[in-house]
DNA sequence: CTTGAACCTGTAGCCACTACAGATCCTATC
DNA sequence: GATAGGATCTGTAGTGGCTACAGGTTCAAG
């Protein structure tokens, strides 16, 4: 069995049973749609989505790759390396590349963040200073009678 | 002279001013004034608005306040602590405790996609396997026999 | 009095969903 | 075949925190 087919549409799975084996919103499912990262499936005679495993797969691969942070777009971009089997390794490298890039960017950012509030908490909990420390802090030093 | 008077509003700066004074954009400025965290200027007689030192401080805590990651609504809660002074630093404390775990939570969640993408990137470097790594980590273990 | 920068209001767009409302369909039971 | 109620349908609007216009008015310098 292919793992990467697809293009296998045959229709079984209505929209529910797809959002419980993908642990996908059943709205977000029709806003991926919508927005053409998941082809639009075949339907019941009523008009009912009905999934076939090419769209399993599919979902599975976007939510996967949403739990590593890659934005839609970026997925787009995997999805199409995905199905274009000749050169995707260097490609598909580049994007989580850039996108392990971001991540670090904000995992530094954040850990700024962290380090400054971690500290005025504790100088809050200490009770040692008349002002409030973390008030203090954020009322910083722009310097009013500075002219702009 | 008290930082704190946020209550002072003699008119002063035009918004620019006011922007480049804070490093705020002219259009979130008045945002902020549109959504209430900011209180309305006085204006000139034309419509233009003027702000005041309380502005300029006030304007320069939700800055600060939003680097270290605060949301508005955050904001709002410690701007209100920061005009009662009666009894702020325990309340404060609490909302930046709240936001510290919040973001040591999203360090956590991004440490874990960062070693997750980075061991990724290396084996698609590697170029050892026949496949790409990446793509094969985002179509997981999702099982297309079993029932849903 | 003219120029052009600064400013005004209001609306729409961004991302990635989420939450309805109000209608229709599907399936199981009687 | 009727009925109940869960599943699904479409479409729109809202979230947060801005940003980007369009199309108009005002301000300050020369």
């Amino acid at each position: 069995m292919d793992r990467k087919n697809l293009q296998d549409t045959a229709p079984r799975l209505p929209i529910g049973m797809l959002s419980r084996r993908t642990g996908c919103n059943i709205e977000t499912i029709r806003y991926y749609e919508k927005i053409g990262l998941l082809p639009a499936p075949a339907r019941s005679d009523g008009g009912h989505r009905l999934y076939g495993h090419g769209h399993l797969m599919r979902l599975g691969f976007v939510r996967r790759a949403r739990e590593l942070g890659f934005t839609l777009d970026e997925i787009r971009a995997l999805l199409r390396l995905a199905e274009d089997r000749d050169r995707p390794c260097a490609e598909a490298r580049e994007v989580a590349a850039a996108h392990l890039t971001d991540i670090r960017t904000k995992i530094a950012d954040l850990q700024a963040m962290e380090s400054v509030l971690a500290d005025t908490v504790v100088r809050c909990a200490d009770g040692k200073t008349p002002e409030c420390p973390l008030l203090e802090t954020l009322f910083g030093s722009i310097d009013p009678s500075a002219s702009g």
